[in-house]
RNA sequence: GGCCCCUUCGUCUAGUGGUUAGGACACCGGCCUUUCACGCCGGCAACGCGGGUUCGAGCCCCGCAGGGGUCACCA
């Protein structure tokens, strides 16, 4: 069988990190399949501005590697991939459903429905619609117009029995018929509901596979009802546990940032991004600038890799030990047999994790190249970047290693790049090592003129020369390194400062401990 | 509330009747060390509860509890 998947988005404008592992999980299936993953876009209920709503979403699927091979943009041979031009079709739909019996015209108000819905709960009852404005002749229906009413088609749901759905993930669920609904398909206008438009488009696309987030399983029998009912085959449902929230089992969603924030390592995480976004002079919205949000990981440096490696451990596993999957490795290991069915929280400091292995497997070379652009953001480095940029950068991201963790930790080394005259210092570490410290401007000084007669300024010459000084003066070399640390690069931390002090250079150096030694 | 789903360390998970219940992240200790970040070594830590079935149950059955999803003229 032809395996063809989908993912149908709403053009929210942001594209959400759970939905991202429901697209990964489809887009693995088809893969694997040498099957279809298609696009399409649940706009039915949407004004005007798909495009622009649209466009983050789609912009995400294109750094994430995750393409599609039919839907927006690209097209295909079920077009159009647009809820809301196709609505002939969903016409088609109900004509079908009215002719055959399967659906009928109501003309009961939301008012009356909602009285029916209400006197039911309050008699502890659970509510069934008495069909009481249903019109199955055309007199019947006149007469309600007549009286002003304007009808919806409804479903004529089974009131007996009970529906099986066999789920690639949970197995066997059944469900009672008579706790279904006479869902509405069509509005008194003529627009077609969410339901119908997804069974018909499923059908006319080919779809073979539903994987959708678990949410949508009590949605299942009335799709069905309405395939069954249009004559078509069904396609092959699978039910995928929910992301929810760090540190609980609700389902994450955008809408409640806050809460999250009271988690510590969502919160860390975020302070990460803003950080990372400060500095490249970013005002920072939290309403898109957020670890819930794909492009909150885009814009800070991550990985596309290493979130995918992620999401796909989040309710999946080969096996007890596998962790890291390349793309072709996911694509050939991936199963819906071991999708687990419980819900699994949303680990900031894990998805890091893969975030660091990832980054620190880069080689050299793309290792500079992820962090570059964020230089230039932040106007540090010009675009295009001067001929020596190359060199030196990769000489500093060499020497920071494993501190680079994603791209825009570059920005916490920006000492490299500022001009000396303009280096912030960070004035408590100052105090600290140089200006508190009994001895240290003599000691600095000492050690600058040493520093100016060195042959070659290099990281091996400056530790052998720095040990030397120090053991001749017999003191420890923490005793001179921080202040010599925090006057060339203004900062307490930071990584060899011997490697440091060799890319600055002597020049930069001796001009740094200068400025220093005069504040 | 009805219906449906789920339940192994804090978190992600392995486990399909006999295991010292394994791994990863996090956490805690130690080592390394000029700071930071790594790295290395060690440690803490789980089968929701109650009944069955069985020589034997994390694995099978029943009940309970807890958590969650869903009950729209939203998607």
């Amino acid at each position: 069988m032809l395996v063809r998947t989908r993912f149908a988005p709403s053009p929210t404008g942001y594209l959400h990190i759970g939905g991202v592992r429901t697209a990964l999980f489809n887009w693995l299936f088809a893969r694997q399949h040498g099957g279809q993953f298609l696009l399409r876009v649940d706009d039915t209920d949407q004004e005007r501005n798909v495009e622009a709503a649209l466009a983050p979403i789609l912009a995400g699927f294109r750094w994430l590697g995750l393409d599609w091979d039919e839907g927006p943009e690209v097209g295909g041979p079920y077009p159009p991939y647009y809820q809301s031009q196709r609505s002939a079709k969903y016409q088609a739909g109900v004509d079908q459903l009215l002719a055959s019996g399967a659906a009928y015209r109501d003309f009961a108000t939301t008012d009356e429905i909602q009285a029916e819905r209400e006197a039911a709960q309050q008699s502890g009852q659970q509510f069934t619609y008495s069909r009481r404005r249903m019109a199955t002749t055309d007199v019947e229906a006149a007469k309600f117009v007549a009286e002003g009413r304007q009808a919806v088609v409804r479903l004529m749901m089974p009131r007996a029995g009970e529906l099986v759905i066999n789920d690639l993930i949970r197995g066997q669920v059944v469900f009672p018929w008579a706790g279904e609904q006479d869902h509405v398909v069509q509005r008194a206008d003529g627009t077609c509901l969410y339901h119908l438009a997804s069974v018909v488009d499923d059908h006319d696309m080919q779809i073979s596979h539903v994987i959708r987030a678990e949410e949508h399983l009590s949605n299942t029998p009335r799709q069905i009802f309405i395939a069954q009912q249009l004559g078509y085959p069904l396609p092959q449902y699978a039910h995928l546990p929910y992301v929810a929230e760090p540190g609980s089992k609700n389902k994450l969603s955008k809408r409640k940032l806050d809460k999250y924030l009271k988690n510590k390592d969502f919160a860390q995480l975020k302070e990460h991004g803003e950080r990372v976004a400060q500095r490249m002079g970013w005002e920072v919205n939290s309403e898109v600038f957020n670890p819930v949000i794909v492009d909150f990981y885009e814009h800070i440096g991550f990985l596309p890799d290493a979130i995918l490696n992620y999401l796909l451990l989040l309710g999946w596993s080969l096996d007890d030990k596998t962790e890291e999957f390349t793309r072709e490795e996911m694509i050939r290991d991936f199963s819906l047999e071991r999708v687990n069915k419980a819900p699994a929280s949303f680990d900031p400091q894990k998805l890091m994790a893969f975030q660091d292995r990832a980054m620190q497997k880069l080689p050299l070379k793309q290792k500079v190249a992820r962090v570059l652009p964020f230089l230039q953001t932040a106007g540090l480095v010009s675009t295009p970047p001067p001929c020596d940029t190359g060199p030196y950068l990769s000489q500093i991201v060499e020497a920071a290693g494993d501190r680079i963790k994603i791209g825009g930790d570059i920005l916490d080394y920006t000492d490299f790049f500022v001009p000396d005259s303009e280096l912030p210092y960070d004035e408590k570490t100052l105090d600290k090592r140089l200006r508190n410290a009994p001895g240290a401007r003599e000691l600095l000084s000492d050690f600058r003129e040493r520093l100016a007669t060195i042959e070659n300024f290099d990281a091996a010459t400056l530790e052998h020369v720095l040990k030397e000084f120090v053991d001749q003066r017999g003191i420890k070399i923490s005793d001179l390194v921080h202040a010599v640390r925090v006057t060339v690069t203004g900062k307490p931390v930071g990584f060899g400062l011997f490697e440091t002090m060799a890319i600055l250079g002597r020049e930069c150096c001796l001009s740094r401990i200068d400025i220093a030694l005069a504040k």
